[in-house]
DNA sequence: GCAAAAGTGTTCTGGATACACCCATGA
DNA sequence: TCATGGGTGTATCCAGAACACTTTTGC
């Protein structure tokens, strides 16, 4: 103990960033190069830093590992302490923080780092058979539980697609964020007021070509869990 | 920084345990008997130890301020640590958890310590004028916050009654909980598969005494938002 | 014309809301 | 017998589920 009281502790970041990619949802992952856990999948962390909020320490994990500078949508998950033995070097609490991307948003890496990183689908990670950092596999699978959650009260499924897109890629992402198949018709009233339509269409294949929609901003969609914008 | 590559921040629980008395929402409060905020009130919290999970750390304070040692209903509720200058002696960060507890069970005070500490009105310490210590304000309002919502898909409010309850008696609590009045028959129809009558009446007054529930447990709403209880 | 997927209107239904009423007690 | 609060049934309303159908494209 200093003399302020405290004992003190190390404090880290983990970052989730979900996306949606070939229809499935996926997770950015590194591949840690040092031991513990060395060459194991692991989240995305940083070491929180003396004079640095938290979310500032997990916007700094995000561009560190894709070069992501611009505003993100970004909410604080679980603080995960409880196992003190969960890293060998000593006792570290981590604070998890979760946030949504679409696809596009990460192409040619700009991120300083020379790490491994890379999407990995979600399944996959919690399956019983993989092998995971730390207690990593929980985190994901408490991240995707409140995906879910919130995806059903919220307009989180919006953060994962571009500035335009049509109802179906619109139903295709509820769909995989939820876990389950949506009827078109009652889906697209439960969102209709959420988008706005822009006149314009998209053809897609041999079939009719689907109207192009925007988000329209004026949601007033309370909030269950506290979330930022980090601008 | 040390080897591990961490910079070492102080950690705390802050414990914001909520009770009904006199149909009032209310919750712990202690007055700080030393700056920063001296004689302010604030929530009662501990450092965490080196090797003490965070769970536990919130049910030692709980037992240090209350003398409460059973098991206890406890759920994490949010960490803050974006306003580095929160403590002025440091960098702390700050874990949150909440419990409800009848009042009943908060008796003579067993507890280890000599502060005052008290149940306080939740709405008197949220008013504008009222003046608490560091972001505790914040932070409970934003415990009051997950009350409202999860009273409304959980079962929490039980917590908050003893083993016995008539049903007035429990629609007291909802509303108290909610912060809004109920229809007597529609909230008896919205809870009736979580309460089984014991046969028992109680007498109050000049008028028909009540039948006397007890909680069922056969329960499986699922929750939210991560919990514990700690044992 | 036909397959394929986009897009829309109508019915059904279960849960929440609103309303109306009866019951048991003390004074 | 009356005031008070406990206790219960029925009608109404609305959102979501289910169903049925039309439209537009490429081949």
């Amino acid at each position: 103990m200093d003399k302020s009281g405290h004992d003190k502790i190390a404090v880290a970041v983990d970052f989730l960033l979900f996306t949606i990619e070939d229809d499935r949802l996926k997770i950015l992952m590194v591949r840690r190069e040092q031991e513990p856990f060395q060459g194991l999948l692991a989240l995305p962390g940083v070491a929180v830093a003396q004079e640095e909020t938290l979310a500032h320490a997990a916007r700094r994990c995000l561009e560190e590992e894709t070069g992501i500078t611009e505003p993100i949508y970004l909410e604080q998950l679980y603080t995960w302490g409880d196992d003190c033995r969960r890293d060998p070097r000593g006792r570290v609490i981590s604070v998890s923080y979760m946030a949504l991307i679409p696809r596009e948003k990460l192409t040619e890496k700009s991120g300083k780092r020379v790490t491994e990183v890379f999407f990995a689908e979600v399944d996959q990670l919690l399956a019983p058979e993989s092998q995971l950092s730390f207690d990593h596999k929980e985190i994901i699978a408490y991240g995707r539980e409140r995906i879910r959650n919130k995806t059903a009260y919220t307009d989180i499924a919006f953060h994962i697609l571009p500035e335009e897109f049509t109802l179906p890629q619109l139903q295709k992402v509820y769909e995989i964020l939820l876990g389950k198949e949506l009827y078109k018709a009652n889906f697209r009233k439960s969102i209709q007021d959420m988008v706005a339509d822009t006149g314009k269409l998209r053809k897609e294949g041999a079939h009719r070509p689907s109207k192009v929609y925007v988000r329209k901003s004026s949601l007033k969609k309370q909030m269950i869990e506290r979330e930022e914008i980090v601008l």
